[in-house]
DNA sequence: CCGCCGCTCAAGAATTGGTCAACAGTTTCG
DNA sequence: CGAAACTGTTGACCAATTCTTGAGCGGCGG
């Protein structure tokens, strides 16, 4: 049975951990685990996970660092479980990106309700993509095409383009692209940014490359609408 | 704009939804309403909404009759909007068909954050801008527009002017300006803000440079109001 | 009305920031 | 295991911005 829906439990207390565990299996769901938000993006970004279930407060990196970092790399439903419940926490929750958010304690039903509601969404969604001048980005492919011809964008690639195009109209610094869109661990020099920029550039031509505006002193910004 | 994202809210209750219909707006909606639920349920079939706020108590159908009614006709989204806060309630929402629940009373915020999370607008959040004269301070893509054509400011000067602006109406000393809007640690004489302030009026233009005004003495004041 | 002090602003020097090609380390993949 | 692809760094070059300077102008106090 590999064709259950397959969902990451991002979560460190074992006493929620084995009530979660029990009841989404029992629910019809295949299940994985991390313990801390380092593992949790890790395996995020590599395995194919149909929703994840996010705790805030965790040890390495929090469920917000997590948000931040796996946003624009991979598009998976996250819903936040938390005992944090307030208004702030879930107002950040839903900016980084998260769909939904349960406050602890919750009902086992509910949750599997709001998984629920979560999957069926996803598999009637058309897949999110952007245009870009005369380019479409794919988020869901990772694709970026012209005429539907793949412009051979690389991962690091796409992740700054997509960062910037979800973000269009906002000046970006190079430390922010960095921090989001690439080596999570790693610091990387602003010059490193440059130089995927260029590259993107190059690669979308004339007419999407000049979308991609600098922003002198501050960075770059992405514009949707004709210079 | 009549591209906005159009909501029907569907409650009975008229507090909440003053509360509701001015928030909504405000967020950036354009909004119905139906006060019950016979009434609602006509309009969800037959006009097309984006999303639908549902209350459960209603005179006439109640809100799960009314989904009841429109699931498998239209597939509009429904956040089901509630004082009915129960797990019954909660679970009978979901499967009847209801894509979130939100129990009462609830934070304005939160609640336009589920609303946006369902409509997929990305994490659009209204743009900090600013107005002055005939132009248009964007502080989120730093750039300043008349006509929605680009001024060409240079970042200093995007400081410096949106450093006046936004303390419009007091006098700010040349010292205030170039510690807040120019190079942090050197130094820099008076007269370079000067200079400044002489490109930014030339590049503004008459109406908008005028209400630059050189403070005697002290240094400069940004006027909102015609002089 | 005069002279002074401060403001204006053009021009250019100095500095800073951006671009991108080339390279090297690393990872991926056959 | 080797080749190919990807990523990060560097540095030379170029462009844009910023700061200074100084001559000229204009309001302000006496």
């Amino acid at each position: 049975m590999t064709d259950l829906p397959h969902i990451l439990v991002v979560e460190d207390d074992a006493g929620v951990v084995q009530g979660l565990i029990r009841g989404l299996r029992q629910a019809g769901f295949r299940t994985s685990l991390a313990m801390a938000g380092d593992s949790g993006l890790e395996r995020i970004l590599k395995e194919p996970f149909d929703l994840v279930l996010l705790d805030l407060m965790l040890p390495g990196r929090n469920g917000f660092e997590v948000l931040e970092a796996m946003r624009s790399r991979v598009s998976v439903p996250v819903i936040v479980l938390s005992a944090l419940t307030d208004l702030p926490a879930r107002l950040k929750s839903f900016k980084s990106g998260a769909v939904d958010f349960v406050p602890k304690p919750f009902f086992m039903e509910e949750l599997v309700a709001r998984i629920r509601s979560r999957l069926d969404l996803g598999l009637a969604e058309p897949r999110r993509e952007l245009r870009l001048a005369d380019v479409f980005l794919d988020l869901d492919a990772r694709l970026v095409l012209r005429d539907g011809a793949d412009l051979g964008l690389t991962g690091y690639e796409f992740n700054v383009l997509a960062f910037l195009r979800e973000r269009a109209g906002r000046a970006q610094t190079r430390t922010q692209i960095a921090d989001s869109a690439l080596s999570e661990d790693g610091e990387c020099t602003d010059r490193t940014v440059d130089s995927h920029i260029s590259r993107i550039r190059k690669k979308l031509g004339p007419a999407a490359g000049a979308r991609i505006q600098t922003v002198w002193g501050i960075g770059y910004r992405c514009d949707v609408e004709d210079a």
